[in-house]
DNA sequence: CAGTGGTCTAGACCACTGG
DNA sequence: CAGTGGTCTAGACCACTGC
């Protein structure tokens, strides 16, 4: 294979051969890494199911193992694919997932996520709106652009525990209902892929301690003056693109936000 | 090399070569990485210094260099190493870090935390007690241990942000006083490292909404029933060691708790 | 048993840093 | 310029899975 400065063979992009200033070297493996990452997004493999062994790869992008095999680490620990030793490398999913839910970090106080059982989940509104200015920012849209507000409550152990405000950028989720949703049994994120082709891949949250007004006091049955936890998630799929806002509240006297620092 | 199943040369551990159920199979590199670790926790690289180069320790441990290279890898995934092209490996440190506090999720709404220029500290008291049964049980020391217990508050902008109480256990932290506290400038858990050889490596945090006591409303400075966040955290050295206990309170009206997913 | 990912090696060369 | 980490290769062998 031709090693020259920043090039991959006819499968990856050519590097700038003229004296730049900056000549964005890009080392092979992250150019595989992107061509991977487009086959991802365009759906040429589907979650759950397995991508071509590392040697087909390694012939495809006419390229060793070792440099597909670095490319795949990254989006390995990216959690975009799952490595099985034997089995093969697969497409991540929110379904099949051992955990029930992946992105949520709200755990009871006796770690024992088990016996408490599936979360109760009650859509409580699930409705087109047209976007206000700040949910249009968030999401990437304009404002009034369409967008689809769900409303729903989680339960644990019959005490409604979490209240949470969604917000989905219309066109994506055509065709997405409050009875959709209730039927649906298995997480949200889940739902989303095999539905409408949707994957969530990485998220950001802010939280904070506020009080609720009467609505939420009503919907999580809790005194006025109970302080709970705010989450607000912003999700993205590939190329950081936004795709679901989420106003969260969370009951903290039996469970509590988990976070690991590193 | 041998490469024989399970051995690493001299200074590797040999495998089991009996027929066990469960025959232990450990890398190489795995290997290696323990190694490594035992030579950072021993003191013989202190932070912030540079371990030897790859060619050095593949020729120490007899190993290539690939293989050293792949237990670097790792520990500079877990932020206990940190690589520089060009210049060598060097031990991660909490001094000279670019971002004033690695474990600190607290950030202002307007993500610009450079603006609002270094928090301003104030030591409330600082005394040993003896542990209380909880306390003892979070830092893995028997009740009626001798503790250290240091109370603060963080302010930003000359506002009180963050009341934190934080316990440490007293052997290791012998002669730490409200005086050094003061006098340092920089990150605390850089002044563990320099002055008691305590290296934070990790950290666990449990996070709720609560309301403040009357105490706790006067040194942040915020009436009653002003919803806080309440944040436990677990810090640990080396081999899952817990070697502080903190309680803080934040104040998330002009501030929030960062965090990302994936 | 074949096929997969996982480990290990030896060697070549590249990009970056500093004297 | 020498020394460091970073990339890439080709090949051998190991551990695990499922037929």
């Amino acid at each position: 294979m031709n090693t020259s400065t920043n090039t991959a063979g006819d499968a990856a992009i050519a590097g700038t051969d003229t004296a730049n200033a900056t000549p964005a070297f890009s080392p092979l493996y992250q150019q595989i890494k992107g061509l991977i990452l487009q086959s991802l997004q365009g759906g040429e493999w589907r979650p759950g199911e397995a991508i071509p062994s590392e040697m087909e790869l390694a012939a495809r992008y006419r390229v060793s193992q070792g440099t597909v095999r670095k490319a795949i680490d990254e989006l390995a620990a990216d959690n975009l694919l799952i490595r099985r030793q034997g089995k093969g490398t697969f497409v991540a999913t929110h379904a099949e997932h051992h955990v029930q839910y992946r992105f949520l970090k709200l755990v009871p106080d006796n770690g024992d996520s088990q016996s408490e059982g599936p979360a109760q989940r009650e859509i409580v509104e699930c409705k087109r709106l047209r976007a206000s200015a700040d949910i249009a920012r968030a999401l990437g849209l304009r404002t009034g652009d369409s967008v689809l507000q769900v409303r729903r409550v989680l339960s644990f152990a019959n005490r409604p525990t979490i209240l949470e405000d969604l917000w989905l950028p219309g066109t994506p989720f055509k065709g997405l209902t409050a009875e959709r949703l209730t039927q649906y049994h298995g997480p949200m994120y889940a739902l989303f892929e095999t539905e409408f082709d949707v994957r969530m891949v990485r998220a950001e949250e802010h939280i904070r301690a506020v009080l609720p007004d009467e609505a939420q006091m009503k919907l999580l049955g809790v005194a006025a003056g109970t302080p709970l936890l705010s989450v607000e998630r912003i999700a993205y799929t590939y190329n950081d693109m936004p795709m679901e806002l989420r106003r969260g509240l969370y009951l903290t006297d039996t469970h509590h936000y988990r976070n690991e620092l590193s």
